[in-house]
DNA sequence: CTGAAAGCGCTAACAT
DNA sequence: ATGTTAGCGCTTTCAG
């Protein structure tokens, strides 16, 4: 049917003005007197216009895109970080293209590929706990695309970053649950090739030392973010009959991991074992007991790096890159938050 | 630095063929000898050549995306339901487009409007719950866009649909709740003008009627679908001191809320009112009790919708309209599995 | 199999 | 304040 989009040439006859007026006036270029604006689009509004981005951005040279690459979706952290990422970019006139990675760095790579291609004007990322290969990340700043990282950071000079306090948080919680009295404290870590999983292990082992607490090996675990990680490493401890008696998990699905297998074999938590992880999620509230954790304030994450990234691409020359640090808190609920051991 | 991307002219000149070659080889076109378009394709690597989509797709008239409209993204129903449209997506070559309504009418429509200047092959769209003014559609129709509605959808005819069979669903929870010996069953509601809302609330009544069972208006709510309506429903029934012995829920969300309020007034879950829902969420298996619920497919609904869209997009001129309905499972976990009332 | 010409719809730079 | 010219980088005819 009407199949065919109207173009600023048939506003342009209509009116008996050139097109160049149209696309000023459309745009609000103080060129055009308002009188004619008002008229043009009236007219174009009338006609049911959409300007084609495609010819815009191949002319104008830029795209009001942002690229935002994330390892996964279905995850509150990432969740929340994008819904606030799509608001601010919103209040902004900025178009966001959202890639997902599945953490995987070869697609990863193809994701950055295709946005290079999509002329975005700025790169939003969290990279995969896979990626090992930073060499795309050069091609970035090659095309002088600017491109900031969160949370997930890799191991690079002179790149433009926001992350949570790892360590400090970490040290926070672990530091809270010996003060209460704990000392067999075991630790589901991460990826530790990868920042988060390196810092809190750190932080986990500043708290530690701290206090003078040995790091019991046999209880520090290395190798995820997921839930069957936290089961199938409680698990394991539990037929070796050889539990701590709290955890300190890398992330809150871990501990969900420990929560799942806890019942499976009916040990109660706090009371046979105790947990403590870090980053928030609403699900911890209607756990049972409510899951305590250190809080990652994902909406700051988000904020803080949209700014930044939005600051380099109105500001290209500026070549000083910002580095910004997100404080944590501990929130105490139903778990880490009395010691009953014998 | 080397701030600019390179061309097709680029490769070209250093071939010393023409342009046309080096796009039809890159491109793996016919026309061009396997030989030529091997030592195209390495000089193009070597280069760094990235195509530029802007002009690609400018020219070609085709932008290989597909726009996507949700409501919302961190909640699990449409987190999974994205997660697995962008995998699909990326097995098809397709680039997504993905922007959040946010339960808003006119930034729905906004996106979409955004959505046909970016030229994108088609659109997948789960309509906000505020959607009143269905004439947008009529303007993507009148472009060729095709566009596919899933679970949420909006009165009109002819339309391409992939929707949940939510009020069969609906009816074998309340069914299977009143075969254990239930009868004061209560239903929180969600929006009326909503399919989704609509239909689980005709399930309920379904049921309910079937076995001659009276629908107690007192213990209907109509409202939404977050937790916040789940608390305070359940707030206002419990200071009438009016609660039924079990509440049928739109969504999960709304149940979490129910939770949250008998955890406050000291009410146990399920021998002092028991809870059943409409949705699932990995959630729910960590609660306790656990939430039994009626399932949504998720990956179904996202898998069914990519094929009849890519379909609508390959064979324009196919104009008959196709209607999918996903099946629905009981899921019976810790609630709503027995009858324990005086 | 290869290439020359034309143009996608728009905007930037430069007139007028 | 308005218009002319040129071209963004690519693909699509259509000729060879």
């Amino acid at each position: 049917m009407a199949n065919k989009s109207i173009r600023l040439s048939d506003i342009a006859k209509k009116l008996d003005v050139s097109t160049v007026t149209v696309s000023k006036a459309l745009r609000d270029h103080p060129d055009i007197s308002s009188q004619t604006k008002k008229l043009i689009i009236s007219v174009a509004n009338e006609m049911g216009y959409t300007p084609n981005f495609m010819a815009r951005n191949l002319s104008s040279r830029k795209s009001n895109t942002i690229g935002v690459v994330v390892p996964k979706i279905a995850h509150f952290f990432f969740g929340s970080i994008i819904e606030s990422i799509y608001d601010v970019a919103f209040r902004n006139n900025y178009e966001i293209i959202l890639t997902v990675s599945q953490e995987d760095a070869e697609r990863e790579r193809k994701h950055i590929q295709t946005l290079l291609s999509m002329k975005v004007d700025g790169i939003l990322i969290s990279i995969s706990q896979e990626t090992k290969d930073y060499s795309i990340f050069e091609t970035v700043k090659a095309r002088g695309v600017p491109i900031v990282f969160m949370d997930r950071i890799p191991k690079i000079k002179n790149i433009d970053t926001v992350f949570v306090d790892d360590r400090g948080g970490a040290f926070k919680a672990v530091e809270h649950a010996i003060k209460l009295g704990y000392t067999k404290i075991g630790h589901f870590a991460g990826y530790s090739e990868i920042n988060i999983g390196r810092e809190r292990y750190l932080g986990f082992e500043d708290a530690m030392k701290k206090h003078n607490l040995p790091v019991n090996q046999e209880w520090v675990f290395h190798g995820g973010f997921g839930e069957k990680y936290g089961y199938d490493s409680f698990m394991k401890l539990y037929k070796e009959n050889n539990l701590p008696d709290l955890i300190f998990t890398v992330t809150y699905p871990v501990a969900l991991g420990i929560y799942m297998a806890a019942s499976e074999v009916n040990m109660k938590i706090p009371e046979d074992i105790d947990v403590i992880c870090f980053g928030d999620a609403k699900v911890q509230k209607f756990l049972s007991p409510p899951l305590s954790c250190v809080t990652q304030p994902t909406n700051l994450i988000s904020e803080r790096s949209m700014e930044v990234l939005l600051n380099k691409i109105k500001n290209p020359e500026d070549k000083k890159s910002q580095n910004i640090e997100i404080p944590t808190e501990l929130m105490l609920r139903g778990t880490c938050i009395s010691y009953n051991k014998a």
